[in-house]
RNA sequence: UCCUCCUUAGCUCAGUUGGUUAGAGCGGCUGACUGUUAAUCAGUAGGUCCCUGGUUCGAGUCCAGGAGGGGGAGCCA
């Protein structure tokens, strides 16, 4: 097959340089729509979306029936003028004087359509050229670069952990058991352990890997296998380790704001929100969390209760409202009289706002048990997803929750000089529903109350020798924290299903692709 | 493990108190149309109603059991 001969490859990012200019483009087809004597065809080459137009008058004929026997998907390379249209996305369109085929696809199995979750999942290796899966892959590109950028910048040294461990080192979560030459090894569910062996010896370090986590989840907030970002740092109390994960959080927004407009235009996300993470984090304790939870005490003139009680009123006014928005809509279908394409308008319209109506419906039956969970919270207990829901609700911004527990956190969690009782965790909850994406706080650093806690926890003391030899040999003030990236990722692009936001989740029930 | 919802054409779904030959839109294919933005218009093909058993003159619809999936609880990033 004949080719067109180029020395160099264009790429649809770059097209701005090149209005008025001859270019050669190669990348497959995304949707096409044609008339009589013109094709308008979406390429698209992983750098972005094009719209090419071939005119039957301004090719050759090849050049025509192969633009006319693209099917979906097909891949090819086309030669033509780059155009400034401000019609188009990216603002540019093609006027196409030569199109080879490269080669044609079989029937897409993707339609331009709305699909099923599982059908997209089955189709996972397809489904990431789609347009929206494309931009969250581009922004999650955006969010490991910058997290990388902003610890580089700081002289953060980058240290692996292990992802085979010899212990189930927290004992609080299930883990993946493997055969490792005979013994059994875990699957790591955090590096944190290891992390303060690296802080020790570079001060300042961070982890970059895959967790795993073996709980029999199914909600859109879990997967097992994810990844995390674990900073740790010697000589940083709670108050520094807050501070940083505030500036590391705003940092990164501001990347993708700056970087990915399109991408964020594409998924459709209002970023008025994300720009309100530039204000201040509010940090509550876990003790005045709790009091606003149960609607003891309000925050910036709002009580958690009364305002789920709004939000409640204001989900059955919708409900009502698309109700009667679908029975007009299917009303005036029967009466007759509509033009085929009207009606199928109406019909598809329908459809999406039956949907919504389901989602509302549920959101309905959901609000009640939330205020009553919410009123009934009790002191000492971990916050459910719902609790974090009812609490950032309140807020405009991410809201760190600090002093938990000491029961509900993990052994290495320093203990509050104040009250034994209480541990220096904090949990990072960000706003939209979207719940906690960061999870740290100051180490126990008395080789004493460790031992004594790890006794407590029931954990076999031996695996924890190396890591009580940190205590004994210049035991530092130090603390750290972990990101799980797919959550924060998913807040960035107002997704509400995490697996989205992986190119290939781990479920349960998910091994393919 | 528990609660809850779902399974009908390639896809998204409708299918009334059980009743003749199971429908629509999208997608596919054929054709029309010179600027479309999920293009439009006409025509056309396409079905193991998840599986097994039961009730009934008659089951996509009712009952029992099973399988697969969604959402949630617990747990967490």
């Amino acid at each position: 097959m004949e080719t067109i001969t180029t020395n160099k490859l264009t790429y649809i990012k770059d097209l701005e340089a090149f209005v008025g200019q001859k270019v050669t483009l190669k990348g497959w087809l995304a949707n096409k729509r044609s008339g009589k004597g013109i094709a308008f065809l979406i390429l698209r080459d992983g750098s972005g979306f094009c719209q090419c137009v071939v005119t039957e008058s301004d090719v050759d004929e090849e050049s025509f029936e192969n633009a006319k026997s693209l099917t979906l998907e097909s891949a090819f390379e086309i030669e033509g003028n780059v155009v400034r249209d401000e019609k188009q996305m990216g603002g540019f369109e093609l006027q196409a004087t030569k199109l080879r085929t490269i080669s044609i696809a079989e029937e897409y199995p993707i339609a331009k359509k709305e699909h099923g979750v599982d059908f997209l999942m089955d189709r996972r290796h397809l489904w990431l050229r789609s347009r929206k899966q494309w931009a969250l892959s581009k922004i999650r590109n955006t969010v490991i670069f910058s997290i990388h950028q902003f610890f580089q910048e700081r002289d953060f040294v980058q240290m692996d952990a292990p992802i085979f461990t010899g212990n189930a080192c927290e004992g609080t979560t299930t883990l993946f058991e493997t055969d490792f030459f005979g013994d059994t090894a875990y699957l790591s569910q955090s590096g944190q352990l290891y992390g303060e062996a690296m802080a020790m010896a570079q001060g300042l370090i961070y982890t970059f890997g895959p967790t795993f986590r073996a709980e029999k989840s199914k909600t859109r907030r879990h997967l097992a296998e994810f990844w995390m970002i674990e900073p740790e740092m010697a000589f940083y109390d709670l108050d520094m380790d807050m501070d940083m994960i505030e500036e590391f959080i705003k940092y990164v927004i501001k990347s993708v704001l700056d970087k990915n407009k399109d991408e964020l235009e594409i998924l459709e996300r209002d970023t008025t929100s994300l720009q309100k993470v530039a204000n201040t984090f509010p940090r509550l304790t876990y003790e005045k969390a709790v009091r606003i939870i149960k609607g003891e005490e309000d925050i910036n003139g709002k009580n958690s209760i009364t305002t789920l009680e709004e939000d409640l009123k204001e989900v059955l006014e919708k409900i009502e409202t698309t109700n009667k928005d679908i029975s007009e809509r299917e009303t005036r279908i029967e009466a007759g009289g509509m033009k085929k394409g009207e009606v199928n308008f109406n019909l598809n319209k329908i459809g999406k706002l039956k949907a919504e109506v389901k989602e509302f419906e549920s959101l309905a039956e959901n609000i009640p048990q939330w205020i009553e969970s919410a009123k009934n919270f009790e002191f000492g207990g971990d916050f459910g997803g719902s609790d974090e829901t009812v609490l950032t609700r309140l807020f405009d911004t991410p809201v760190m929750v600090y002093k938990w527990p000491a029961a509900i956190k993990a052994f290495y969690m320093k203990e509050d000089e104040e009250d034994p009782n209480f541990v220096k965790g904090v949990d990072l909850l960000a706003p939209e529903g979207f719940g906690e994406i960061v999870g740290g706080g100051e180490r126990e650093t008395s080789k004493e109350l460790l031992v004594k806690k790890i006794k407590e926890h029931d954990l076999p003391m031996e695996a924890f020798e190396w890591y009580l030899d940190l205590r004994r040999f210049g035991s530092v003030p130090h603390a750290g924290f972990g990101l799980g990236l797919e959550r924060l990722v998913g807040w960035i692009c107002n997704i509400h299903h995490i697996r989205e936001t992986i190119p290939f989740p781990r479920v349960m029930g998910r091994l393919l692709p």
